[in-house]
DNA sequence: TTTAATGCAAACTGTTTGCAGCTCT
DNA sequence: AGAGCTGCAAACAGTTTGCATTAAA
């Protein structure tokens, strides 16, 4: 297992609670909070204290396994993620996430704001916003 | 003033707090938190409580007049914004804030991932780091 | 004068830390 | 066996709410 490999060539341990989270992050298809990983241990019969959900949480940030993503007002959750530079594409209905690339068009503008600004860019935070085809087809009300 | 003529027609008064809290945005060059701000009034030897400090903020911001922008973490802060659609750029040497809007190529950018994805985008979040002009001169440690 | 706004105190939510006991390797 | 990990309790930080008082219009 993957995540075995990782955590033991930095002297980590694979424990319950950590086998437990990270298969709830595989199985959400929405970013989940720290209280609803919980909830979900807890559904799976697995009591797991929000204190190792956080420190979890953080420990699979640091090996960049999993994202925090944000909504319009704050943080929405963590999802799991592929490695590498990336964005994600929220539902706004269901709550769906997908990943997606996208360096060629944002380079041209971030070419262009430098330019205007004088500023060295050197990062961004893009997240899009929308609704995924399966809610599209539900008849908004 | 533009800011009572606002208030006023929707019945609201323009009062000390408000007037120093908008004043201490206005000044502000770089993102400030709820806690920054009533430290600048005091600082202003204007005593005026957190709990309004919050009241003001998220008033200004219905009125569009201010905006929470967002670190690669968490919130950062808040800043007084013009009206209408764009976007903010951080200096993360000195917090300097700089508005643009980016309409053309991130159109361009959203297209391409609404035919990738079948997703329909209705919103984003976008934020650019890097360096100020300013900053730009010291030299890095 | 009237009604909105302030500020205190206190409740709350989300997150972090110290520490003793447990468990993965 | 031993270091890492868990979970409790408690501390903490940021934010929100109820209510009596103050002040803008």
């Amino acid at each position: 297992m993957k995540l075995r490999k990782k955590l033991n060539q930095e002297g980590l341990r694979l424990t319950r609670p950590r086998r437990v989270i990270m298969a709830i992050l595989e199985n959400a298809a929405i970013p989940l909070s720290p209280q609803t990983i919980q909830r979900r241990a807890l559904d799976a019969h697995q009591d797991i204290s929000l204190v190792s959900v956080y420190r979890t949480i953080d420990l699979l940030t640091e090996l960049e396994l999993v994202r925090r993503v944000h909504g319009n007002d704050g943080c929405q959750g963590y999802v799991l993620c592929s490695p590498g530079h990336h964005h994600h594409l929220i539902c706004q209905s269901c709550g769906k996430t997908v990943e997606f690339r996208g360096s060629e068009d944002l380079g041209n503008l971030i070419d262009v704001i430098q330019g205007q600004t004088g500023f060295q860019v050197e990062g961004h935070l893009l997240q899009l916003f929308g609704r995924c085809p399966e809610c599209q087809k539900v008849v908004e009300k």
